[in-house]
DNA sequence: ACCTGAACACCGTTCAAGT
DNA sequence: ACCTGAACACCGTTCAAGT
C-alpha cells in the first residue's frame, strides 16, 4: 500500500511485465496514454493493452481506476514540485516568487492533462488515497516555506504562513484552470501579463496584509 | 442552436415528455441526478430513464452527452451569477467586494457536483458550445464591472479592470477547489479565516498595484 | 416531427482457472 | 504469486422503423 514500488527482481530484464515491475509499467503507460490521447482514452483496458497484459492483469496492483489516475496524479505533483524547487533555486525574494509561479503556469501549460487529472473528480477525495494526500500536501507545505522566507526577508507581512500558501496557490490553480478552459481567453489580457499583474497584486496584498 | 428553450406549446401540459418540453426536461433530471447521484451518475442513460423516454430520445435535443453537460453547467453559471448580483444589492466598496466573494464560495459549497461540471474537462473547451461561452464570460464581465466601481470610489489602482477580474475569479475558483479537494482541510485555516484572508490581501493587492 | 427497439463497440469489474 | 479467459452489467451512439 504505502511501500514504494518493488524493487524489480534481478535476473533477466526484458519480457519485463510478467515477472518485472507491472505497476510502475502501467503506470507509465497510463500517463503516455494521457499525453498522447487525452483523458477519456486513459481506460484501464487500454492501459493493460498498453502494457500487453489481459485487462484483468491490472487489478493485482491496483484496487481500481482510481486508485490508477491516484498514481498518476501523484507522479504530476511530484514533477510539478521538482520544476518549482529547480526554478526557484538560487533566487529570492520577489524574483523566487516569481520564479515559483511561471514555474507551476509552465508545468500546468505544457501538461494540461495531467495537470487536470492532478484535480480532477476522480481523486477529489484523497482520504482514501493517503499516499497522494501526503504528496499535494508536500507542495501545499514546499509554498508555505518559500512564504515564510519572504516573511523572513521582511517582504511580507506577519500573517499565518499556511493561510497565504492556500492564498498564493488558489490564484496560480485559478488562473490556470480559467487559462485552460478559455474563460479569459480573448477577452482578458495575454498570460504572461497576467501573470505580471497577479504576482503584483499578490505581493503587494500580502505585504500590506495584517492579521484580523 | 443558440435559439433558447423552445416555448412549450399551448395545450394540455400533464404527459408532457411526448410533446412538451422534453429538452428543458432532460437537463432538470440530468441536474437532479447530478445532486443526488454525483457525476458519475450523471449518464444519458440514466437522464432517459429518469425523464422516461428511451436512451435515443435524447439525440434528438442534444447533439451528444458533452452538449447535455453543458447545458446543465450552463445553468449553474446562471444560478451563480444571480446569487452574487443578488448578495451585492446595496452593498457597495469593501463590504461588496466580500460579499460577491462569500456569494461565489457559498454556492460551491452548497453545489459542489454542479460547481465541478460547471469547470469540468468535459466542458473545457467551449469553441463548440458558444451558449455557455457567452455565459461563463458574462459572469466574467459582471466581476470586472464591480472591478470598475471599486476604482471609481478610489478603492483600487488603476490597473486594467480585466486583468484583475480574472485575477480575482481566479483566487476565488482556485480557493474553492483547494477547499473542495481537502488539499488545504486539516493543515489550513478554516474556511471563513481563509476567505476573510484571501479579500484582504486582493483588495491590498489591487489597492497597490500599478500598471507596469 | 419526434420517439422506440435493437444493435454495435466499448467500459469497469469479478471470478474461476491456469502456470 | 501473478496472470488469463470468459462473463456480467453497464455505457455512448447509431439507425431503421414506428406513430
Amino acid at each position: 500500500m504505502s511501500k514504494p514500488t518493488k524493487a524489480a527482481r534481478k535476473g533477466r530484464p526484458s519480457r519485463a511485465y510478467h515477472h518485472g515491475d507491472l505497476k510502475a509499467a502501467l503506470v507509465t503507460h497510463a500517463i503516455e496514454l494521457l499525453r498522447a490521447e487525452g483523458l477519456e482514452a486513459l481506460t484501464l483496458r487500454g492501459v493493460a493493452r498498453a502494457a500487453g497484459v489481459s485487462q484483468a492483469a491490472p487489478y493485482r496492483h491496483f484496487a481500481d481506476k482510481r486508485e490508477l489516475i491516484g498514481a498518476v496524479a501523484e507522479d504530476g505533483f511530484r514533477r510539478l514540485q521538482a520544476s518549482m524547487i529547480e526554478r526557484m533555486s538560487g533566487k529570492e525574494g520577489r524574483t523566487g516568487f516569481k520564479g515559483v509561479a511561471l514555474a507551476y503556469i509552465d508545468f500546468a501549460l505544457q501538461n494540461p492533462a495531467e495537470y487536470r487529472v492532478m484535480f480532477g473528480p476522480e481523486v477529489a477525495n484523497t482520504e482514501d488515497l493517503p499516499s497522494l494526500r501526503g504528496t499535494s500536501r508536500s507542495v501545499l507545505g514546499f509554498v508555505a516555506q518559500g512564504i515564510e522566507q519572504l516573511q523572513q526577508a521582511g517582504l511580507i507581512g506577519p500573517g499565518n504562513p499556511m493561510s497565504m500558501a492556500v492564498a498564493t496557490w488558489a490564484m496560480l490553480h485559478g488562473l490556470v484552470m480559467l487559462w485552460l478552459d478559455g474563460a479569459a481567453q480573448g477577452v482578458a489580457p495575454p498570460l504572461p501579463e497576467l501573470v505580471d499583474e497577479v504576482t503584483r497584486i499578490m505581493m503587494f496584498g500580502m505585504a500590506g496584509s495584517r492579521p484580523a
